[in-house]
DNA sequence: GAGGTTCCCCTTTTT
DNA sequence: GGGGAACCTC
C-alpha cells in the first residue's frame, strides 16, 4: 500500500503562498456612518489624549473602534506619521491597515506586529546589539541546527536535554528580558533546576553563536529592541516622540518583552490605546502576561478604561453558553456578555465514534448544507486543539469533495526543499550565516560531509570570517584535505555567481538559485516525490515574483527574507477563497464565522494533556479561554464534538468528554452508538495488545501514584493510557520530567528513595538521601551532599536526582 | 570521510 | 509519521 498523498484542497490557487496578507473580511463592506456606534464604542473614538484601556468582550466591535478612533485622530490633526498601531499577527495589521485606508483615502498609517516593528528597529539601529542591517531571522528549525552545534561544543548529551526543551526554556527567559548574562547571574545567586544548570552554560554560547551568524531568533527581536530602548535614552525619547500615539491590540497576549516596548515608548506621550480582554488571554505559554492588561490603569495613571460589552456577532444561545464556561474560571474579573441579536438555537455535542467519523459527520453536513443552499463552504469554520487534528478533517473534505483551506502558511516553508532554497537566499543576503551555509553546502551533494563542514565551520569562527571567505580558503582550515577545500571551493563559486544578482527583484534570484545550485536539476531527475519538491520550489519563485509585484521595486531580498520569517499561519487564511476554514484555536482569535465547529472537546486534548499534568489551576483555565475563544468565534451555530475513540500518533485511545463540556449548556447529538458520556460500551479487548509488550508494566508499581486505580475512572482504557504515559515518562520524571536519561527502576519505585541510598544531582553532585516523607509524587527527600553542611530538600518526583550504586 | 540505513525519539498552542 | 543520531558499508 502506497502512502496517499497528503490531500490538497480542491481549488489550490498561487494565492496560497501569497505574502499579501489578505484583505480583511467582517465589517470592511459595514456601512461606515458617524451614528452607528453605540455610546461607549464612540467614547473610545472620541477619547483625544492619555492613556486609554479599551476591555473588549468578544464581538463588541473593537477593531471598528480602533480603525474609526485612528480616523478620528487624524481628523483631528493628528499627523499619521505619528500613529502607530501593533497588533500580534500581518493578517490583523493589514486588516487594520485597510481599514484605516477605507476610511480616510491616502492615509497610511504605521500598523505592524510586534516582531515586525522590532525588526525594523534592529535594522536600523542593531549595531549597539552587534547587529548588522542584514542579520538573518531564524526560525525554529535554524534554532535547533544551532544549539545542536552548541551543545555538540559544549558536551552537551542532546538526548538528555532535547534541544527544543532547551529553546524553549531560552525562549521564556527571553520573554522576561533575561538576557545570557542576566540569566547566568542569576543561576549563580539562586538555586535552579538541572536544566538551568546546563542553559547557564548553553544560553550564553547560543547567543554568541546567534551573533556569529549575525542572527536572531523570533525572542531576540523583542528581547534586542528593548535592550537598544533601555541602552539608549536618547533613541527611547527619539521614538517615543516619532510615536506620539501608539494602540495595542491584544494586549492581555502581551510579554514582559512585549509590554517594556510598549511602556517605553509612551513615557514622555502616554498616549496610549490598548484593547483587549483577559478572558481570551491565550499565550500564557509564550510568557503572555494576563497581569499587564489588569494593571493598566495603575501603570498608567490617569488612564481612562472603557468596556465594550455588548456582543453584535453570535445568537442568544452561543452568548449564553459561552457565559456559562467561561464563569468556571475563579481568576477572573466578571463581566457581561450581553447579547443583541437573536435568541438562535442551543449549541450542540455532537459525539462521534471516532476521529474519521466526526470529520466524516462534519464533511458531510456542509456538503448538505451547501447543497440545500443554507450556507457556503466558506460560512463554516472548524477549530482545534492541535495541528495534528486537521490530517482526518482534511482528508474527509477531499471525499466529500468540500472546498477547504487551512491555516498552516507557515508549513510551506518548513518543506525541505524550501528551505533548502531559502538557505542559499539567506546566505546570500547573510554571509556570517553559519545555519544556511550549513545547509546548503552540501545540497545538492557535493560531497561535503559532516566531518569537513564543521573544519569548515571552526575555521570561520576562529578567525572571524564569514562562511564565503572561509569556503574560499577552506584549504587553510586544519584537516580538511585538498579534495575537500575543493569541493567547498566549488560552493563558493556558485555562491559568489549567485551573488552578483541578489541585488534588484527577487524572483528572478530566487530562480536562478534553483539553476545554478543543481538543486533544480537535482530534483529534475529524481523520481515522483523528488519532482513534487521541484514544483515546490518553483512556488517559491511564484511567492517571490508576488512579493516583487507588491513592493513594486522597493522590495529586497533581506525584506522578502524578512517577510517569510514572520509569516503566521493565520496569515495565509483568505475570507474570500469559498473554501471552509479548518485552523487551531488559537489562530481563530479575531475571527467570526456564521458556522463553527470545534472538534476533540475531550480531556488530555481539551484540555491538552499537559495542561492537566502541570496541576496548575491556571493552565486549565486557559484551556477553558481557549475553548471560550472558539465558541465566541460562532455567530449563528456552533457545534462542539468528542468522540469515543481517537488515534493519537497511531495508537488508539480511548477519550473521555471534556470536563468542559460539562459546563455548558449544551444539546446532544449521539452518533456514538454508546453512552452519551462514554462510559459504557468500551471493551478493553481493543487496546489491551497496545500495552502486552511494554516492559514498563514488569513494574507496575513503579509509577504509583495518588490517582485511582486505572479501573474506577469513568473511562478505563483512557486512564490505562494515562497511565501508561506516566509510566513511561517515570525516569523522564525522576530527572525533573523534561531529560530521557535511562534511571533503572528500582523496587520500590523511583521516587521512593530511602534514607541512606546515594543519589546523584547533576549541581550539586553526590549525596546521601537523609531523610525522606510524603509519597508518590509528593515526596520529599532530605539529601546530605559531600561538600555541604546542610542537606537540601527537594520534591522527589521534581528533582533530577539520581540513585546511584 | 561520505553516504545510506535503521532505529529510536518525540510530537500543544506561535511570532 | 518525521527527524536525528548511531551504525554500517564503501
Amino acid at each position: 500500500m502506497s502512502r496517499p498523498p497528503r490531500p490538497r484542497p480542491p481549488q489550490p490557487s498561487p494565492e496560497e503562498l501569497s505574502v499579501d496578507h489578505s484583505r480583511a473580511a467582517a465589517g470592511v463592506d459595514r456601512p461606515e456612518t458617524p451614528d452607528d456606534l453605540t455610546p461607549p464604542q464612540r467614547a473610545a473614538v472620541e477619547h483625544f489624549r492619555g492613556p486609554l484601556l479599551v476591555l473588549a468582550g468578544p464581538g463588541s466591535g473593537k477593531t471598528r473602534v480602533i480603525t474609526r478612533r485612528i480616523a478620528r485622530l487624524v481628523e483631528r490633526g493628528v499627523d499619521p506619521r505619528q500613529i502607530l498601531a501593533i497588533t500580534f499577527t500581518n493578517k490583523a495589521a493589514g486588516e487594520m491597515a485597510d481599514r484605516v485606508a477605507a476610511l480616510l483615502p491616502g492615509t497610511r498609517v504605521w500598523v505592524s506586529t510586534f516582531h515586525r516593528f522590532c525588526s525594523r528597529l534592529l535594522r536600523r539601529y542593531g549595531q549597539a546589539v552587534g547587529l548588522k542591517e542584514n542579520f538573518s531571522i531564524y526560525d525554529t528549525a535554524d534554532q535547533t541546527a544551532l544549539l545542536r552545534r552548541v551543545l555538540s561544543e559544549k558536551d552537551v548529551d542532546a538526548a538528555a536535554y532535547p534541544p527544543g526543551q532547551l529553546l524553549n526554556r531560552i525562549g521564556r527567559a527571553k520573554n522576561e528580558m533575561l538576557t545570557a548574562e542576566r540569566f547566568r547571574l542569576k543561576f549563580e545567586h539562586e538555586v535552579g533546576d538541572h536544566i538551568e544548570a546546563v542553559l547557564a552554560k548553553v544560553y550564553p554560547a547560543y547567543q554568541k553563536a546567534l551573533l556569529d551568524s549575525n542572527a536572531v531568533d523570533f525572542d531576540d527581536l523583542l528581547l534586542h529592541a528593548v535592550t537598544l530602548l533601555e541602552d539608549s535614552p536618547e533613541l527611547r525619547e527619539h521614538l517615543d516622540d516619532r510615536h506620539r500615539f501608539i494602540l495595542v491590540d491584544e494586549y492581555q497576549d502581551t510579554n514582559l518583552a512585549q509590554y517594556q516596548l510598549v511602556k517605553a515608548l509612551s513615557q514622555d506621550h502616554p498616549n496610549l490605546c490598548a484593547t483587549g480582554d483577559p478572558d481570551q488571554s491565550i499565550y500564557g505559554w509564550r510568557g503572555a502576561k494576563i497581569e499587564n492588561i489588569l494593571r493598566f490603569e495603575r501603570d498608567y495613571p490617569g488612564a481612562k478604561a472603557i468596556r465594550l460589552e455588548e456582543n453584535f456577532r453570535s445568537t442568544g444561545a452561543i452568548l449564553f453558553a459561552a457565559d456559562e464556561l467561561i464563569a468556571n474560571n475563579v481568576h477572573r474579573k466578571a463581566k457581561k456578555l450581553i447579547g443583541v441579536g437573536e435568541e438562535g438555537e442551543a449549541p450542540r455535542r455532537l459525539y462521534c465514534r471516532d476521529g474519521r467519523h466526526e470529520a466524516d459527520l462534519i464533511a458531510e453536513e456542509i456538503h448538505d448544507a451547501a447543497h440545500a443552499g443554507k450556507y457556503k463552504p466558506a460560512d463554516v469554520a472548524v477549530f482545534y486543539r492541535v495541528n495534528s487534528l486537521s490530517r482526518e478533517l482534511e482528508l474527509a473534505m477531499s471525499r466529500r469533495g468540500v472546498p477547504y483551506q487551512v491555516a498552516a502558511g507557515t508549513a510551506f516553508y518548513d518543506r525541505m526543499e524550501v528551505k533548502d532554497t531559502l538557505a542559499y537566499l539567506k546566505l546570500l543576503a547573510n554571509p556570517d550565516d553559519r545555519v544556511a551555509f550549513a545547509r546548503a553546502v552540501n545540497k545538492p551533494k557535493r560531497g561535503v560531509g559532516n566531518t569537513t563542514q564543521h573544519r569548515v565551520l571552526n575555521f570561520a569562527d576562529a578567525h572571524g570570517l564569514d562562511m564565503l571567505e572561509a569556503a574560499r580558503r577552506a584549504g587553510e582550515a586544519s584537516g580538511v584535505s585538498k579534495r575537500a577545500a575543493t569541493l567547498v571551493g566549488r560552493f563558493a563559486a556558485v555562491i559568489d555567481a549567485l551573488s552578483e544578482k541578489a541585488h534588484g527583484p527577487v524572483a528572478p534570484l530566487v530562480r536562478a538559485v534553483l539553476d545554478e545550485s543543481g538543486l533544480a536539476k537535482a530534483w529534475a531527475e529524481g523520481d515522483e516525490e523528488e519532482m513534487q519538491r521541484l514544483a515546490n520550489a518553483d512556488e517559491l519563485v511564484t511567492a517571490a515574483a508576488q512579493y516583487d509585484h507588491e513592493q513594486q521595486g522597493a522590495g529586497s531580498l533581506d525584506g522578502f527574507l524578512e517577510t517569510t520569517a514572520l509569516l503566521a499561519d493565520s496569515d495565509t487564511v483568505e475570507p474570500e477563497s469559498g473554501r471552509v476554514t479548518l485552523m487551531t484555536l488559537h489562530a481563530a482569535k479575531g475571527l467570526e464565522f456564521p458556522v463553527v465547529y470545534v472538534v476533540g472537546v475531550e480531556q488530555n486534548l481539551l484540555p491538552h494533556e499537559r495542561s492537566l499534568r502541570s496541576h496548575d489551576g491556571r493552565e486549565i483555565e486557559e484551556e477553558r479561554r481557549l475553548l471560550f475563544v472558539g465558541v465566541t468565534r460562532a455567530m449563528k451555530k456552533l457545534t462542539v464534538t468528542h468522540t469515543r475513540k481517537r488515534e493519537v500518533r497511531g495508537r488508539p485511545q480511548h477519550c473521555v468528554p471534556s470536563d468542559f463540556l460539562t459546563e455548558m449548556t449544551l444539546d446532544l447529538d449521539d452518533r456514538s452508538g454508546g453512552d452519551a458520556w462514554g462510559s459504557a460500551g468500551y471493551d478493553i479487548e481493543d487496546f489491551s495488545q497496545d500495552y502486552d509488550d511494554s516492559p514498563e508494566w514488569e513494574h507496575p508499581q513503579a509509577g504509583e501514584s495518588d490517582e485511582p486505580e486505572p479501573t474506577e475512572r469513568p473511562a478505563g482504557v483512557g486512564s490505562l493510557t494515562q497511565n501508561k504515559l506516566r509510566l513511561t515518562t517515570a525516569a523522564g520524571l525522576l530527572n525533573g520530567e523534561t531529560t530521557g536519561a535511562a534511571v533503572p527502576v528500582r523496587e520500590e519505585g523511583p521516587l521512593g528513595f530511602k534514607v541512606g541510598q546515594t543519589v546523584r544531582h547533576p549541581r550539586y553532585g553526590l549525596g546521601t538521601v537523609t531523610h525522606s516523607d510524603g509519597s508518590a509524587r509528593n515526596r520529599r527527600v532530605s539529601v546530605l551532599f559531600e561538600d555541604a553542611e546542610n542537606p537540601k530538600t527537594f520534591v522527589a518526583s521534581k528533582a533530577p536526582l539520581q540513585p546511584v550504586g
